[in-house]
DNA sequence: CCCCCATTGTGTTTATTTTACACATTAAAT
DNA sequence: ATTTAATGTGTAAAATAAACACAATGGGGG
């Protein structure tokens, strides 16, 4: 058994042969990992896709999963998948929900733990080697593989919910960053437009920029100011807010 | 295996052994579900908790779960737990998180998908047969059995969080309740302070509470009027709030 | 070199929400 | 009738969020 997962995660096209015979044959329950793995490019938010392995989803998209390893954590089986795909080490990783549906997979039980991702596509784009791998507009993610459209989904109103309370956002942006690309990012992630001028006191008013006296390069217009993220001042004061407000 | 696991279900007490055979022997993974059942008492916030019955734990509290059966959606084994210990049906129940370290139970792997549940004390006191099954302040939950003190943890931020949110916290009031009783709730929950008149307020102009034209009875002062949630108007205007809020 | 263009950068006013705070009212108990 | 321990109510101040307009900059084109 051990092996065969091993083969597995190895060379993952293969997984459909080994699942089956993993669960089908005695009733037995397999355990794997899908990373929501989104991106920001071309001011649009991203979410990378495979194409499926399997004949009955022949020709559609999936998420980037694969089985957990049985000496192997959960957060560690999602790592290893994003590192496989994306050649990223150091990613910003949140395990979002568990699906379990008795039909999810047709080879038999397969419980998936659903995880969200946020790269930077910069800083990997060269790993995107094999053709069947590539960054869809969340906008055209549609009827994808097993119940993956559910798993994108949840993880897409989860981001959108984050991404209010904490400063994951800079996860998928360049360290330096100009406003107008932030406000993008929160634009493109939430799906609304925002106004300039509030969005920006927002920003400056948490203190949490840092100004790198820097410009934007090889714009056609006037060029904006160059940020980075304080990272460190924001762990020191992180939000402790009570408030209700349903 | 199929028979084993239902014995396991039909005798908690037993789940050990059950799991060792399931596991141990062939580097197979088996899955449970954790339920932090969370009532409201006294004016405090309180934790079903059942004595451990694994040597490893001997006199530690632990939680209450179960194997998920070969054939039961994840939702449904959460549900089956809750019945099982408290009686009641319809119980308001979230999944929460899933914990997959490898060491995390005795017997071997065993991942397990936490769930929240919140009940009404009132509404089933009287299934609390068994000796070994205690509702816990929350206060005095420490060092449970496994790494069900980390779950309990986790399940309780995630219910301080929500209930800011979203009005959960009726499920642990009886129908009628005052305003009072509400307050005492949020305290208890939040483990805060609040100004009574703003918390007045604040309830009023959400415009979710019927007044149900009775008064408390048997209080040693001025009885405060009863109330019941709208759950139907507020289905029909949840909130669609956008703000950044670090 | 000058003008045009597109976008950045900035401040004020208004509306809304949150907080702080005090006194009269009620029913039960004595 | 008085005491007691709560309930019920309103207002002012402070903080936050929303709406909104114009000057400044650098690139591009004539």
């Amino acid at each position: 058994m051990l092996t065969k997962e091993k083969t597995a995660s190895a060379s993952p096209a293969k997984s459909l042969q080994v699942v089956q015979s993993e669960v089908e044959s005695s009733n037995r329950l397999a355990l794997s990992v899908d990373c929501v793995i989104f991106g920001f490019d071309e001011n649009k938010l991203k979410v990378l896709l495979i194409r499926s392995d399997l004949r009955k989803y022949a020709g559609k998209w999936s998420l980037l999963g694969d089985l957990v390893l049985p000496h192997e954590d959960l957060d560690a089986a999602a790592y290893r998948v994003l590192k496989q795909r994306t050649g990223l080490n150091d990613v910003y990783l949140e395990q979002v929900h568990t699906f379990g549906a008795l039909n999810r997979h047709p080879a038999g039980r397969v419980v998936t733990v659903a995880y969200c991702s946020l790269v930077n596509v910069q800083h990997h784009k060269l790993n995107i080697l094999d053709n069947e791998l590539h960054w869809h507009d969340i906008q055209s993610v549609t009827d994808l593989a097993f119940d993956h459209q559910q798993i994108f989904e949840m993880c897409l109103r989860q981001l959108q919910k984050r991404v209010q309370e904490h400063p994951l956002g800079f996860n998928l942006l360049p360290k330096k960053f100009s406003l107008r690309d932030l406000q993008n990012l929160y634009e493109a992630i939430l799906n609304i437009k925002m106004d300039r001028r509030n969005f920006r006191k927002k920003f400056f008013s948490m203190d949490f920029l840092i100004d790198l006296k820097e410009m934007e390069q090889d714009v056609p217009h006037r060029p904006g100011k160059l940020y980075r993220f304080n990272y460190e001042k924001y762990e020191k004061k992180k939000k402790t807010a009570v408030g209700i407000d349903f």
